[in-house]
DNA sequence: GATGAAACGGAGCCGACTCTCCGAATCCTA
DNA sequence: TAGGATTCGGAGAGTCGGCTCCGTTTCATC
């Protein structure tokens, strides 16, 4: 919001190019792509890239921002869907395709955690979550066992297929069937263990700022095998 | 299998070292970390990390024929279950907890495809698992609209949360809780949509190079949003 | 169309990383 | 413990990417 002017119309064109660009730049080879290939893809000269962006953490936060509005986007018709489980099956299938095909966007959120840990848009939605769930479990629908952030969690484990290339898009609503179908409320399921997190833990987490060493040691396996 | 003798004591301390640091580091940082910062997590010399290694995809294959190693040795448990339902619970939950204590091995499975594609060990593995499949479908414990690749993908998926660090460590099984209860053969089940893929397909899958970029375009939210 | 302002392009500087080379240090054998 | 071979350490050459600067081009307005 600096000056209302707009900006001219090749300006407006090249910021544009850019941003699709980065996305598919970063969703291929990592938010630590070479800009100046990204100014080669979007057709302009180098200068141009940094005339639109500051730097490269200036275009990730840019791209962080339009996720959260694709998500914005996305909330009303998941909220006010007819029934709780409804809900809760579009909160999966439409928040899992999103992700999906947006592959650029875990890389870019755990940049956003490195560049500026205190930035968190979106933690409005957590509220909502929590409602939907609360809402499709009063139903008798949805597992008692399982807490908003419990979703969340499996909301990325589909997204993280997006890893997996445009080959595997046709497929990724199997697994997603097998999670609705583990979600339901049954006599006989087995209970989920130990304790749900609060959802500020999920913000973290899902922005983890990349895998805690602590968890890897060294393969049983010495070397020459 | 060069020549048989044995390097000397700091060589092969080093050369440990080095696998282990690199594990950590390239969970930590991406298989593009600098080879100079690993040299100095193993406190030794650059000039040593390339006597061990020619250079990074030498190291990143020997990382991965580690880590193919790790699954030989999981095998005989899994395979060898009392029931079939047990092997599944195994097959999940064993190798989701090594892909998560191993969160290096996403990146260097891609880096591998890029590295050399024709490199395929491990490949013995899907008749095993497919036959795994059969056993436990024959039982009538495991829904018969999923196939092997499926719970490859399932287990990756799991896998996946290995990317949110440490803090997560003790929350993931509950999701391997519901995806095995979504597992289960049950009369009111959704049937899984689609057909499912050919075990070829899964190796190029998990190993996919990287997002293919079709599936990515615009967000609807033009710039300043 | 002329004019001023805004944006563009790309050459080039600077810092970072990869990998090499060789004198110094360490290890094994006798 | 002495000798010979192997390995180590780190300075430095070469390369690559981030970012800047400014002459040139494009755009909006009159």
């Amino acid at each position: 919001m600096t000056s209302n002017a707009s900006p001219r119309r090749d300006a407006r064109r090249n910021h544009e190019r850019l941003l699709v660009e980065a996305r598919l730049l970063f969703a291929e080879r990592g938010v630590d792509a070479p800009l100046d290939e990204l100014a080669t893809r979007a057709g302009v000269g180098p200068g141009t890239v940094y005339r639109h962006f500051a730097n490269r953490d200036a275009l990730i936060r840019e791209l962080y921002d339009t996720g959260v509005a694709d998500l914005h986007d996305l909330a009303p018709e998941i909220l006010g869907a007819e029934t709780g489980w409804r809900s809760i099956e579009l909160y999966l299938e439409r928040l899992a395709e999103w992700l999906i095909g947006s592959p650029y966007v875990p890389a870019v959120m755990r940049r956003m955690a490195v560049i500026d840990p205190s930035y968190k848009p979106g933690a409005e939605f957590a509220d909502a979550i929590a409602g939907m769930v609360a809402r499709a479990q009063a139903e008798g629908s949805l597992r008692t066992d399982v807490t908003a952030v419990d979703l969340s969690v499996l909301v990325d484990m589909l997204g993280s297929l997006g890893q997996y290339g445009g080959a595997y898009l046709p497929f990724w609503r199997r697994q997603l069937t097998i999670v609705l179908d583990g979600l339901r409320a049954r006599p006989d399921n087995t209970p989920v263990p130990g304790d749900g997190q609060a959802f500020d833990e999920f913000h973290d987490m899902s922005h983890a700022k990349g895998p805690r060493p602590a968890a890897t040691q060294a393969s049983p396996h010495p070397s020459g095998e």
